[in-house]
DNA sequence: CGGATTTGACCAGCGC
DNA sequence: GCGCTGGTCAAATCCG
């Protein structure tokens, strides 16, 4: 509260000479009056130093036919005050000191309303910026499933001499554009593809609904369908985990799935329990977890209610300082910007392994990002070890961490463009921080938003990282589920250009209804073993 | 007193 | 089939 309130005296001082937030300067204001804290010192001494200034500025306003004078008045009053102050003057000046006060109200109410009106404008700049921007997201994410349907048609068409069942089942693929409902399916899937097959309009239906929703949540004028998709996701999850929930409406092939989403992971230094995302966590358990000492927390969005969302939050055994939190789903009510941010980075990857899946026989090297790319404070790691897809975003990731990163056998790791901003996901601003370091992005005067924001532009735009997340799917997908995911990990380098066909693929995977994405703090990269 | 957290029990998936 | 592990549930407890 109080780090809160410093906070934005800091930014309203820092700020002011820039352009004083009106907002803040409101509420600055009604606190300082309100409440009896340290800053209120500051914020009177601030509001004297104010007061004088637009003394003058009143004064000068006042005073403009005899600019002269209205001047050397100015000092003369300025020094009666003083005296006025000191030695309790006479009424006569005194009612000239009510009058220029009065005035200087009235001067301070106008200027007060000016910045109101300029808050609104800017306001609404920002929702209309927002509004663009999610637009442009998803007609990005659009973009790339085409381009990833259109690869794969040309790689078919390369492919010729291709096994008849591995035709059949891209034939299957081709036709919907997230096909990430298939990715990483174990290859005893071959009766739930048919299923699937069967009933495609189910599945695209769920495909197109995710994708609504994913739009919807990052639209906060567009919160009609979110019901709507609120529904599904809902359904989509308690589906996945809780039987008893019959929620038989999709009792189809879909709900019944027993495998989870992909995951989304993202790395970040944090000495705070837990990080602060814009959302509102309620841990629900709490497990040891194999080869780590440190417990595994679990939580979930209490935002609203039955909202699916999820997370895991765990240290690095190697290195405390690092907090890995795992999200999971999508959320089904309006967040906050910060959250937003959040989701528009969950959706952002997820959308990276929808579209990347279905180009899944694009087979570039997927070692070869490491070194290619040139960013450095943050990677991406693309695991398969799971049963589910696995994006991990390391947004503490030092120059050197390419080479210090150990990816999983059958794990990519992408360089995410985010110079710099280490204490991203612990920062204060996404939420009542416990961070008792002050937050370096805020004293800079970055929105710490803009960082989560940062990366959701980086992985939605940024071409290398699109690539490089579709060969790491490709990877996943050209691996067999498990064990023999090296393998194929390992032939990527040599099939740059041809694995895609040998892949049997048999991606089956599992719907990627919602998206996980984990937010880790560290660079468990840079521990020692 | 209500909400959040803790913690042991329970369940399901998976490997042997 | 059994045991291990991860994930979830829910009663007990804590806390504001």
């Amino acid at each position: 509260m109080e780090k809160q309130h410093s906070r934005e005296l800091t930014f309203l001082h820092s700020g002011d000479s820039l352009r004083p937030n009106s907002g803040v300067a409101d509420r600055t204001l009604e606190d300082s009056s309100d409440h009896v804290e340290p800053h209120i010192k500051e914020m009177d001494f601030f509001s004297t130093q104010y007061q004088s200034h637009d003394h003058h500025h009143h004064h000068h306003h006042q005073e403009g036919n005899t600019n002269n004078n209205g001047s050397s008045s100015f000092i003369d009053s300025s020094v009666n005050i003083g005296l006025n102050l000191l030695s309790s003057s006479p009424g006569v000046s005194r009612a000239t000191n009510e009058e220029k006060h009065k005035a200087q109200e009235s001067a301070l109410k106008v200027e007060l309303e000016k910045l109101n009106e300029e808050n609104r404008r800017l306001r609404s700049m920002l929702d209309q910026i927002t509004k663009n921007y999610n637009e442009l997201q998803g007609q990005l994410l659009m973009a790339l499933q085409k381009q990833a349907h259109r690869n794969q048609q040309e790689q078919k068409d390369a492919v010729n001499g291709m096994a008849s069942s591995i035709m059949s089942v891209q034939q299957f693929m081709d036709p919907r554009p997230s096909s990430a409902l298939d990715v990483n399916e174990p290859s005893g899937s071959d009766d739930k593809t048919q299923e699937l097959s069967a009933s495609p309009e189910n599945t695209m239906e769920i495909v197109s609904k995710e994708y609504d929703h994913r739009m919807v949540q990052n639209m906060p004028g567009k919160q009609v369908s979110i019901e709507d998709s609120t529904d599904q996701t809902s359904q989509n999850w308690g589906s996945l985990k809780s039987p008893k929930v019959d929620q038989s409406k999709n009792e189809d092939q879909v709900s019944e799935v027993p495998f989870r989403k992909a995951r989304v992971s993202v790395r970040a230094r944090s000495e705070a329990p837990l990080i602060s995302d814009g959302c509102q966590w309620r841990k629900y358990g709490q497990k040891m977890a194999k080869g780590n000492p440190c417990p595994r927390a679990y939580y979930r969005c209490t935002m609203a209610v039955g909202c699916p969302v999820r997370k895991q939050v765990q240290r690095c055994a190697d290195d405390k300082s690092i907090l890995i939190t795992t999200y999971e789903g999508n959320h089904n009510h309006p967040l906050p910007p910060a959250a937003t941010a959040m989701a528009n980075t969950t959706s952002a990857a997820a959308a990276m392994l929808l579209s990347g899946s279905t180009k899944s026989k694009d087979g570039l090297p997927t070692s070869a990002y490491y070194p290619s790319l040139p960013y450095a404070s943050s990677m991406a790691t693309l695991s398969a070890s799971a049963p589910f897809p696995t994006i991990t975003l390391d947004l503490t990731q030092g120059p050197n961490a390419v080479q210090m990163l150990r990816p999983p056998p059958s794990a990519t790791s992408f360089p995410l463009p985010l110079h710099g901003y280490p204490q991203l996901l612990g920062n204060p601003m996404f939420g009542p921080s416990k961070l008792s370091t002050a937050s370096p992005a805020l004293q800079l005067g970055q929105r710490p938003a803009s960082m989560v924001e940062t990366v959701t532009a980086a992985i939605a735009s940024d071409p290398n990282f699109t690539a490089a997340l579709a060969a790491a799917i490709s990877t996943i997908m050209g691996a067999p589920p498990r064990n023999q995911g090296n393998s194929s990990n390992n032939n990527d380098e040599n099939n740059n250009s041809s694995n895609g066909v040998g892949v049997p693929a048999l991606p089956g995977s599992p719907q990627i209804q919602q998206s996980c994405t984990t937010f880790s703090s560290k660079a468990c990269t840079n521990k020692p073993g």
